[in-house]
RNA sequence: GGGUCGGUACCGUAGCGGCGAGCGGAGCAGACUGUAAAUCUGUGACAUGGAAACAUCGAAGGUUCGAGUCCUUCCCGGCCCA
């Protein structure tokens, strides 16, 4: 399983569709993140029917320790336990790694965090990650990786990539005998491979060679939009895609603005997810194809247009820009929810555009106007 | 008319002799990239200012080295009694 084919290539960038056992995938694809089983806003997995999403992503971490995996397991798997009738990635816990940096501890064995909720030990190495993936059932698991900061000294990188090569090791084994144990929820859930090597050039091209061989159903490029800037997150996209397998999807975990993505996807990357539609929604910042709107901000008082001319979003055909400022100024959660649905939207038609443009082959001059035109003043 | 409590930024308040006035909220702006985030950060007593006290605390006097803070009178408001 996990039959990942390319149907046009134009330049480096890709239109592929990976097969799996809970549905195709039209990639390039953006994930909508539901970090903790639910998509932050009030937004169900019904209403993510309506806007066009594929894939939904979920952690490791924050579902082991609330409700724990052995629930989602006794429930049927984290999609069952949702209704989510997409296919799911689960992120590894690796992205805690970086983010409870003050919380953790790492050693060869895996990490131990005192847990963000109550504060008792977890200790998750690769094995427990892959197991409570197992237990998740998602479509896709992705590897227990370390992500450094991009402001680690390069003797750091060395060692924390050389672990996580070894962690990879160590995944693969486990997933492969949790998939051919009778009572595995999805025995034909795959593994991504997860390159690092953080902005060192020969690091992360000798981390890909590394793993490239290792036949993972995908490889991620992590460790990236953590602090370093836009050019250098493209820069290593330039040197580090090309090593990978050209024949499995290649994942830019955790980006990012549209504009990261246009920029990404002509690298020749398939997957993406990030918070920023959810969150940023959350906080009234509001994505168009003109730029993005910060609707908590006076101008928008009396503005009756809807968040962006033509959008055929929830949000947009029956509300008012004033309306939904107004939400978000009376700390309504309606408010939340019509920004947060307005912007997975938004993220989502934006990549089956981006497919589009692809398969007519001018994708390369298609998106810098896209660029453009998102920058003009709005 | 008598009594009583109170008048501090847009609103609500702290303050009880060293305050060029603290805190909430609102307002305005910014940040967020594999989510410890419906969060967080700026911004407010007229502004600029050489630097030291040129009028911020209902108003005016007074006491004091020094007053939003104590005293007197007045103005305004709430409540109680006539």
């Amino acid at each position: 399983m996990g039959n990942y084919r390319i149907i046009k290539e134009d330049g480096r960038a890709k239109r592929g569709e990976l097969t799996t056992v809970h549905g195709v995938i039209q990639t390039p694809v953006f994930m909508n993140v539901a970090t903790v089983g639910a998509i932050k806003g009030a937004v169900s997995t019904e209403d993510l029917e309506q806007l066009g999403t594929q894939v939904v992503l979920a952690n490791t971490y924050h579902l082991h320790l609330r409700p724990g995996d052995d629930l989602v397991y006794r429930m049927g798997g984290i999609r069952e336990f949702m209704d989510c009738r997409v296919p799911m990635l689960t992120d590894s816990g690796g992205f805690q790694v970086f983010s409870l940096a003050e919380r953790r501890r790492i050693t060869e064995a895996g990490v131990t965090f005192s847990a963000h909720t109550d504060g008792r030990k977890i200790f998750m190495g690769p094995e427990e990650s892959i197991r409570i993936q197992s237990h998740l059932a998602s479509t896709i698991a992705m590897a227990f990786d370390e992500c450094p900061s991009s402001r680690a000294e390069r003797g750091y990188v060395e060692k924390s990539v050389d672990r996580t090569t070894r962690w990879l090791v160590r995944c693969k084994k486990e997933m492969a005998r949790m998939n051919s144990l009778e009572e595995t929820l999805n025995r034909e859930q795959l593994l991504f491979g997860i390159n690092q090597g953080a902005v060192f050039d020969d690091i992360r091209i000798r981390h890909a060679r590394e793993i490239k061989d290792m036949d993972l159903d995908g490889y991620a490029v992590g460790g990236l939009a953590v602090g370093e800037t836009h050019e250098e997150m493209y820069h290593v996209l330039d040197v580090t895609v090309p090593e990978l397998p050209k024949d499995k999807p290649t994942y830019l975990m955790g980006v990012g603005t549209p504009e990261n993505i246009l920029e990404a996807v002509a690298r020749g990357v398939d997957f993406f997810d990030c918070v920023y539609p959810t969150r940023n929604g959350r906080h009234g910042h509001v994505y168009t194809a003109h730029g993005h709107l910060n609707l908590l901000n006076a101008g928008y008082a009396l503005d009756n247009r809807p968040l962006e001319e033509g959008c055929g979003c929830p949000a947009c055909r029956r509300y008012s820009r004033s309306y939904i400022r107004h939400l978000l100024k009376s700390g309504e959660m309606l408010g939340l929810r019509l920004c947060v649905m307005h912007n997975l939207w938004f993220y989502n038609h934006l990549m089956s555009d981006i497919r589009a443009a692809i398969e007519a082959g001018h994708y390369h001059t298609w998106y810098r106007e896209r660029i453009d035109a998102m920058r003009e003043e709005r």
